[in-house]
RNA sequence: UGGGACGUGGCCAAGGUGGUUAAGGCACGGGGUUUUGAUCCCCGCAUUCGCAGGUUCGAGUCCUGCCGUCCCAGCCA
């Protein structure tokens, strides 16, 4: 399960669950992912994932992945598989599933306890009218009119909302709890609303359904979760959290602790804007290889592994913090960088002819898959009389410094050859088509004749035997760091417009055309690449950059 | 004086009960290896922990005050 090899990092988080062991609060720790069934996950929820996980994993406990599936208006059985299917494929295997939908007849008895207790009380104000007396953050709130009506007029109405007696919004249960409480969410919280609507599980069972509140730290409670992990805006929560655990008869009163979500910059990370990109058509679907969804950085060609590595170096704190996408894309070289067999690709050809090979012929040359990982073995290039290089790896008055191929200049034909550049044919335009030169047969790769040295060496495929594909080179989502920064703009406008480039006259060599949807390699010197799902044709294969090579020439030519 | 939280180098972040050289990663700069200007390998990169005082032989760790940022007024989660 979590099988990355590095030592754990500490973080506050890890350090109480250890305390709580050593101190024998807890000898088995048990958590929880609880997502709701609304969306798709996003790289932010991986962080939870990777410590709810993580933390249970590496204590021996267990992990719960239950569906806070409370509020049948937004949810869905589509949405919930797609979060099952999400969670496996990033390394997790839950202990058991679970739905907050699985406890409503435990919550409703709760409730019932409630209001027997005079806790809880029908409130038939309307939405409006709670609103206006709930108070401002500095004023405190005014008592419902209905704050003391009788247990058995209480028991009585609850009975009837449950049993489809009223119309959504006629009642709600609230906790009687403080309408003068500087934290709002002790002001008497809604704890039942009426939706006569269907639940994706329980069907037309109910007419009333919880609130989030109440369903979450009872559900933790009846799961024996010890520590019940969250984000940092559920602080202000915790002492409802703690109220409803000390107001029914729970059997454990699990901890509540809060963390800070991880952000990434260039991206939006609600599932209310992730919706938004997706409806309004500015990305394909919620896969979408721009987005920062599980589904699309899968699409994309991240690993799961990367993306675990990735949360582990972020850390764990309570600090707010936006992480630069860099971070991210370094943990994805790192993991291709070890296992993406190299292959050669050109995604801006230009023809090269080899003038003294002879015309007709061609051979194939022995390639290593990996040049420091020998047990990832060879592969076969052909080479033929006329090759496709990338335009800019020739330039015909070069700057200094520049190691590729220029006129009357060397250059190593990666696993190949070392070529001179004798001629330059142009059209028209002045533009040039065509390149002429000259091979060393003795330099061949392999050969005592390669060992001579030459500055560059550049990755090239053969044009009789290339295959011509389709790749499509994406870029950060939004062109500011923080789209969400300017009050005054939508974030929508600040989407970049060239996220997606699509290159359709690439050239690959033969091996990618074997490669199924998912395979991934690194074009050498470009970049890793991914075969896409929409890939079908082994004559025309499409693939998705993931991420570029770190590429210290263009940095300095910047 | 509504309440709750956070503030360690450009970005993350480690730093139980104060003990003395402030981990690590990313980024960045310099050098080396290299048939990927990739990888890899060295070296450098906070006299300082939001600011100002105080306690102490000694404080990022304790106290006081201030500043900055985030969250909360859903019958959302």
């Amino acid at each position: 399960m979590n099988n990355d090899q590095t030592p754990p990092v500490s973080n506050f988080i890890r350090n109480i669950v250890m305390r709580d062991r050593e101190t024998g609060k807890h000898d088995k720790i048990i958590t929880r992912f609880p997502p709701e069934p609304n969306g798709h996950l996003h790289i932010g929820h991986a962080k939870s994932i990777c410590l709810n996980f993580g933390i249970a994993a590496e204590f021996g406990g267990a992990t719960n992945l239950r569906f806070d599936d409370t509020n049948p208006l937004k949810e869905s059985d589509d949405f919930a598989q797609a979060i099952l299917n999400d969670v496996r494929w990033l390394g997790f295997e839950w202990t058991e599933l679970r739905h907050a939908s699985d406890y409503f007849q435990q919550l409703y008895d709760f409730a019932v306890h409630l209001i027997r207790n005079g806790k809880a009380y029908v409130d038939s104000q309307d939405a409006e009218a709670m609103r206006s007396r709930r108070g401002t953050l500095k004023d405190p709130g005014t008592d419902s009119p209905y704050r003391d009506r009788s247990v058995e007029e209480n028991l009585d109405l609850f009975e009837r909302m449950k049993n489809g007696g009223f119309a959504d919004g006629e009642h709600v249960l609230r906790a009687r709890i403080d309408m003068a409480s500087a934290n709002m969410n002790l002001r008497d919280p809604a704890i039942y609303r009426i939706r006569r609507v269907t639940h994706h599980r329980t069907g037309d069972a109910w007419n009333i359904y919880p609130m989030y509140d109440w369903a979450h730290g009872i559900s933790d409670a009846i799961e024996g979760i010890t520590h019940s992990l969250c984000t940092l805006e559920f602080e202000d929560h915790r002492p409802l959290y703690d109220w409803f655990l000390e107001n029914i008869p729970a059997t454990c009163h699990p901890q509540q602790i809060e963390f800070a979500r991880g952000n990434l910059d260039f991206t939006v990370m609600s599932k209310r804007k992730l919706r938004q990109l997706v409806e309004e058509g500015h990305v394909s679907d919620w896969d979408d290889p721009r987005m920062p969804t599980i589904a699309g950085l899968r699409r994309r060609g991240y690993t799961a592994r990367s993306i675990r590595t990735f949360w582990k170096e972020a850390g764990v704190s309570k600090a707010e913090s936006i992480i630069p996408m860099g971070v991210l894309e370094n943990a994805i070289r790192n993991d291709m960088n070890e296992n993406a067999p190299r292959v050669m690709a050109v995604l801006d050809p230009i023809k090269v002819v080899l003038t003294n090979y002879p015309e007709g012929e061609s051979e194939w040359l022995q390639a290593p898959s990996h040049p420091q990982n020998p047990e990832m073995g060879h592969r076969s290039v052909p080479l033929s009389r006329e090759i496709w290089i990338e335009r800019a790896d020739f330039m015909e008055d070069p700057p200094r410094k520049f190691f590729r191929l220029r006129p009357g200049g060397e250059v190593r034909l990666r696993n190949a050859f070392i070529i001179k550049c004798n001629d330059i044919i142009k059209d028209s335009d002045g533009s040039v088509t065509e390149i002429h030169c000259e091979f060393d047969p003795d330099s061949r790769s392999g050969l005592p004749g390669a060992a001579r040295k030459v500055k560059g060496t550049i990755h090239w495929v053969s044009a009789e035997h290339g295959i011509n594909a389709e790749v499509r080179l994406y870029d950060r989502l939004f062109n500011v760091a923080n789209p969400l920064a300017d009050k005054e703009k939508d974030y929508l406008e600040f989407l970049n417009p060239d996220s997606l480039s699509v290159v359709s006259s690439a050239i690959v060599e033969p091996t990618v055309a074997q490669g199924q949807p998912g395979d991934f390699f690194q074009f050498e010197r470009v970049g890793y690449f991914t075969i896409d799902q929409d890939s079908k044709d082994a004559a025309r294969p499409i693939l998705n950059r993931t991420v570029s090579l770190r590429d210290s020439w263009a940095k300095i030519n910047r």
